[in-house]
RNA sequence: GCGUGAGUGGCGGAAUUGGCAGACGCGCUGGACUUAGAAUCCAGUGGACCUUAUAAGCCCGUGUGGGUUCAAGUCCCACCUCGCGCACCA
């Protein structure tokens, strides 16, 4: 038994004192920045979660500072915005008074104990002036390339945060955070125009080395839709409908339009005699909440608005109709109905008794049929093939137009909040908007005590006249602020570039350093972070790079997302009251068993099933390499060091791809092995604390002091120099007879078919067996043969 | 519904990519130590059959059903179940 707490309180302060792993960014000759998704200092401090994230993140870049790379692992605090916010709120204290304190909760009491290679002097808070000074310089250069601009839209609102969401903080209709019912409200907000990059965020998908599940959120976020725009002409006028379809190939079964409730020009529309009954059905529709709204099962309804529209190939007159199932922030807001091969429209068409005219060749009884195929009843294009009339759009008809759609929408970042950086930006009566000038920010956040939203719509600032009266940049005279703060995710969709130099008071970053370490070698994090985080920081890396600040697009080379934990097979959830606090753990079983833990119980790519009599089993495990290396010196066997040749080739190989807990299990059975000798020698005990470095720094770090070894057992250079106990002259063959498995036999390296028959016929358990004739041999050498007969 | 990932002992999970399935660990069983327990250590542990028993042997086994191959957990086709993402996106 060895004393973990000691050892580990002894390493912490090591340090914390010595600090190992602070980098000379500009002098680093094998630069690798490792980062992790940086915490946001709320609630009651570090949770297992992140523990797990920040610690596969940790193990990676140990890994790679032990095979002698200058590794980066920078660590900060996203410290604004709404959950820092909620939860001061909920405690009754002021955030920034609260916040500093989780902070120092944060970094004194837990992330400084758990053995990561921080490089402390990085440290980033997003809610320091010094931070959102260049947050705000971001938003100025992103208004001056074009790419913020205020407007009027209807918004979600979330009735219980009191503040506008992102569409991508809306899941089901529900906050993200509190889950209340999200309404809309139409409001002038500032977006981002993220939709100039559809393109580019989904192409530089294929170029970046990402899991693929990540890389299938984002695609599935963008949505990218191939179709057409098809102009309508509306019946006795010169004005038109336009639709957006996927399936222009079924144009010749379209037998009505519909258009959104909110569709724009509707009021053209509808004929004087349905007006009555087109305001009670809008009416049906605006009282409908979000939920039943776009509920997929919810009955479709409609009403006949008594236009006609005109086909643009037959010249037919065709209804038009306004749908609730139409939406009308997507394409066009309006569709072309095409009963026969759409299931929405068919469904609609048989309430409604439309017409339904089937224009792909299939059986009756297949209706709706929304495959593609050949094209029937469709004038000059009968027997055209779906794809092929698709291809061509363009070229039918000068109404028809090839168009793209993508579902991802511009960023609001508008928030009607608090604790946030202000929007740097100032309205004047003479001279409009103005951004306010770079050598004025910060724009300050007012101390004050009024923070508290009040569901007015607009942020707590707008009632502070000392912050909201200024004078324009431009002209001088009085102006007044804009009152909205940022949306929290801007502040970390650029934190990573601060690392490089978090204290220059005169740029955002460093452009040598940032030439130097950047893009991310390896970025590591959970997936609830795919849609948001990491599609915004692509975004403003995009656009950072074509203003001419960036050598790259893309800001994070490697990304993983990791699995969840579970607690004995459940989610946890402070309800279940299942939850684990890390901190019970360094005490009563230590750091170096946890985060070794953490790694093992499961595929970290996956996830894994937290249980205590897993914790224990680590415990064992690492007594057992005490013992190891508390046995005499002296010298030890040849197949140990065989062990430790395979030991290592195996466990770089599961570092590399990420398999923590078969990296894990290859020391368990090296240990298993070097615990039966009776002598052990340094350099393998040594080499033994290194690989067990990555796990569980601590022990790991007293092995190497007592085995004589200077400074943190990472620089001592990965383990080699046993490639020749690989080297043996013989080796187990496997030998199967008609593909089964018959035995291991010895046999020289490098044996062909032939002597190996010989050696076979003279062993006693292949004798009998091969006195049938053999019809061939299949021998892939040193590995497996298998005789056929 | 569409997309995507995954189904391996009682359990968590390995299997270096087509070559010894079940590594490693939990649990369980037996043993050692102990007055006793806890802790620790040692051994065994996928299932059936054969055998008095052991050793040995033999058959079956990676969600289901087919296929390719000398050889399939791994590749191909169809299906079932679960997780995740998107979802009235036209």
């Amino acid at each position: 038994m060895y004393d973990f707490k000691s050892i580990q309180e002894k390493w912490q302060e090591y340090y914390n004192r010595e600090k190992p792993f602070e980098v000379d960014l500009k002098n680093a000759k094998k630069p690798f920045l490792n980062l992790m998704m940086f915490p946001y200092p709320s609630a009651a401090g570090l949770h297992i979660g992140n523990m797990y994230s920040f610690m596969g993140s940790d193990i990676y870049g140990r890994y790679m500072k032990l095979k002698g790379y200058d590794v980066y692992e920078p660590i900060g605090f996203d410290a604004f915005g709404i959950h820092s916010e909620n939860y001061a709120l909920k405690v009754g204290e002021h955030p920034a008074v609260l916040t500093p304190k989780s902070i120092e909760y944060f970094r004194e009491k837990q992330l400084k104990k758990i053995g990561a290679i921080y490089d402390w002097k990085s440290e980033v808070n997003t809610s320091s002036p010094e931070y959102y000074k260049w947050t705000q310089w971001v938003f100025l250069q992103l208004y001056k390339a074009g790419l913020a601009e205020k407007r009027v839209s209807n918004v979600n609102w979330c009735p219980s945060c009191k503040t506008v969401l992102a569409d991508e903080q809306v899941i089901e209709n529900k906050c993200e955070r509190c889950s209340s019912e999200v309404e809309k409200r139409e409001m002038s907000q500032w977006f981002f125009k993220i939709t100039k990059y559809s393109e580019k965020l989904l192409d530089n998908l294929d170029k970046i080395d990402w899991t693929e599940n990540t890389k299938n959120i984002q695609r599935s976020w963008i949505g990218k839709s191939k179709g057409a725009s098809i102009k309508f002409r509306l019946d006795g006028s010169q004005k038109y409908i336009e639709v957006f379809t996927t399936r222009p190939d079924t144009i010749y079964g379209v037998t009505y339009i519909v258009v959104a409730p909110e569709y724009k020009n509707l009021e053209q529309l509808i004929k004087p005699e349905i007006k009555k009954e087109f305001e009670l059905f809008e009416e049906s529709v605006r009282k409908m909440d979000m939920a039943t709204r776009t509920s997929i099962k919810r009955e479709k309804n409609g009403i006949f608005t008594g236009s006609y529209a005109v086909h643009p190939l037959t010249g037919k007159k065709i209804p038009v109709w306004i749908g609730d199932y139409v939406i009308a922030d997507y394409g066009t807001g309006a569709v072309m109905a095409v009963p026969a091969h759409d299931e929405r429209d068919w469904v609609f068409a048989k309430k409604y008794d439309l017409p339904i005219k089937k224009v792909i060749e299939c059986e009756d009884s297949q209706l709706p049929y929304t495959e593609y195929g050949v094209m029937i009843s469709s004038d000059k294009y009968t027997q055209t093939k779906s794809l092929d009339f698709i291809e061509n759009v363009g070229s039918v008809h000068p109404d028809f137009e090839a168009q793209t759609n993508f579902h991802l929408h511009d960023w609001c970042i508008s928030r009607q909040r608090y604790w946030g950086p202000p929007i740097p930006v100032i309205y004047c009566d003479h001279c409009g908007t103005v951004p306010v000038r770079e050598e004025d920010l910060p724009v300050m956040l007012p101390q004050t005590k009024d923070y508290i939203p009040d569901g007015s719509g607009k942020s707590p600032l707008a009632k502070n006249e000392e912050f909201i009266n200024t004078v324009c940049p431009k002209c001088g005279r009085p102006a007044r602020r804009e009152t909205d703060v940022s949306d929290n995710f801007l502040d970390s969709a650029w934190y990573f570039l601060r690392y490089c130099s978090p204290n220059d008071d005169k740029k955002a970053f460093d452009t040598e350093l940032v030439k130097k370490w950047y893009p991310v070698g390896m970025y590591i994090g959970g997936n609830e972070h795919a849609n948001l985080h990491l599609m915004y920081s692509r975004f403003i890396t995009m656009a950072l790079h074509d203003l001419g600040y960036l050598p790259f697009e893309e800001p994070f080379s490697s990304f993983r997302g990791h699995g969840l934990i579970l607690k004995d097979g459940a989610k946890m959830s402070k309800s279940k009251g299942n939850m684990i606090n890390p901190n019970d753990y360094f005490e009563t079983h230590g750091v170096d068993c946890l985060r070794t833990y953490l790694m093992f119980m499961g595929n970290f790519l996956e996830g894994g099933d937290f249980r205590d009599s897993g914790m224990d089993a680590i415990q064992r495990f690492l007594n057992r390499v005490w013992d190891i290396a508390s046995l005499p010196e002296g010298k030890c066997s040849d197949s140990v060091k065989t062990k430790m040749a395979q030991t290592i080739n195996r466990f770089s190989y599961s570092i590399e791809n990420m398999k923590y807990n078969a990296a894990v299990a290859c020391l368990m059975e090296f240990s298993n092995e070097a615990v039966k000798e009776s002598c052990m020698e340094r350099s393998v005990v040594v080499d033994l604390a290194k690989m067990l470095a990555i796990f569980a720094p601590f022990i790991a770090e007293e092995i190497h002091l007592m085995k004589g070894g200077k400074g943190t057992v990472l620089n001592a250079g990965f383990p080699s120099g046993y490639e020749k106990y690989l080297e043996s002259a013989s080796i187990d063959l496997p030998v199967q007879i008609n593909g089964k498995m018959r035995g291991i036999i010895s046999v020289p390296k490098g044996l062909d078919s032939d002597a190996l028959l010989c050696l076979l016929k003279e062993n006693e358990r292949f004798r009998s067996i091969l006195e049938k004739p053999v019809k061939k041999v299949i021998l892939v050498k040193d590995k497996i043969a298998n005789i056929i007969m």
